[in-house]
DNA sequence: ATAATAAATAGACTGTAGTCTAGTAATTAA
DNA sequence: TTAATTACTAGACTACAGTCTATTTATTAT
């Protein structure tokens, strides 16, 4: 059931989008985002340039499959384990978070800049970056919350705004995103 | 006491920072920072594109400084004004800050993506733009919680760090910054 | 076989930021 | 008046993102 018919003409090199995602990750962790041309990915790969634009729209929407497709093997650890207060929950999910953007925040905060010159990016850029991460907050907030662990008075949409504004913030900054800031945000949210 | 010994050479041009700066604001609010090239201005200002160069050294740079110019004049009402509670004095400055930003925030987020390609002009933007709205907060803050509109308990710098963060966030995400976002987060921060 | 189709390639092209250089103009110091 | 100094101008130059086109290549449909 999956050799349905194939599309008319050439097909494409299957090989290639593999090759060009791993050089694109490679060269972009080596020299940086601003470092690395499509030309000097596309020679990595060993492909014409415009076969990069057959397939991605800009630089930006190839780093950022490249790197989510890196990235989301990293299952984050369950964010609804009942075992655990909430608090903790959100406190090891951010530190997980934190950790990861040691090795790629500086990706991640060249693509927060591609979106803003490019609308088409940004709605891509928060389909697959920033609502996923928002609901799983606000998530676990609203179970916190049913739980008695926030009071039924807070505005958990907002303090799911909170949460991901304070690590922006520093991201964009310049700040260390560390344990410490993971833990202080944590405990202010949760603080009575 | 102004007629200090003039410097050597030749003068720069008294009335070409002024021009510059003036078709450097109206270019960008005409068509916004990312269609307007320093080639445009420095012709829009009947001068050569070098000389640009020599007074600032990036697109960003010349900006900022062409926005800051003329928003500094907006003097925000008073943040210590003592016949206002705080909760209400920083749902006002939130709201000033935003209707200023209805008009510029295109630029704005024009910048902080600039900042993030070019550490030089990170630390131009935080020292004229982050900070100083950061201490008025988080001054207010401070203030707030002396006279006990808020717990003692809560880390006034995290707080001041939720309520920058919420405003980027939804800037940078392409969220409206009006009247209820201010509102929203003002009343989080205070609630008890 | 042949036609139709779509991908890949090479390379020209446009527009822009930023750098560099050579020549000219305005000013101070001697 | 002349030398030194600095700003201004014009224009060449580099590097890059993204577009476009002509040609070749791999495939399906007839």
């Amino acid at each position: 059931m999956n050799d349905d018919k194939r599309p008319r003409g050439r097909p494409q090199d299957a090989d290639a989008a593999a090759a060009i995602k791993a050089a694109t990750l490679q060269l972009v962790k080596e020299r940086g985002y601003r470092n690395v041309s499509i030309a000097a990915i596309a020679s990595a790969a060993n492909v014409a340039r415009q076969t990069l634009y057959n397939r991605w729209n800009t630089k930006a929407d190839l780093v950022l499959e490249a790197l989510f497709e890196e990235t989301d093997l990293y299952a984050a650890a369950p964010l609804n384990d009942p075992s655990h207060g909430c608090q903790f929950l959100l406190e090891r999910f951010l530190g997980q978070v934190f950790a990861h953007l040691a090795e790629s925040g500086d990706t991640v905060r060249a693509l927060i800049a591609a979106a803003q010159e490019d609308r088409a990016f940004q709605a891509v850029f928060k389909q697959r970056f920033v609502k996923p991460r928002e609901e799983m907050v606000t998530a676990l907030l609203q179970r916190a919350q049913a739980r008695g662990e926030i009071a039924p008075s807070r505005d958990v949409a907002m303090l799911s705004s909170f949460v991901h504004g304070a690590f922006w913030y520093a991201l964009l900054n310049g700040e260390p995103l560390d344990a410490n800031l993971a833990r202080a945000i944590t405990a202010e949210v949760f603080r009575a």
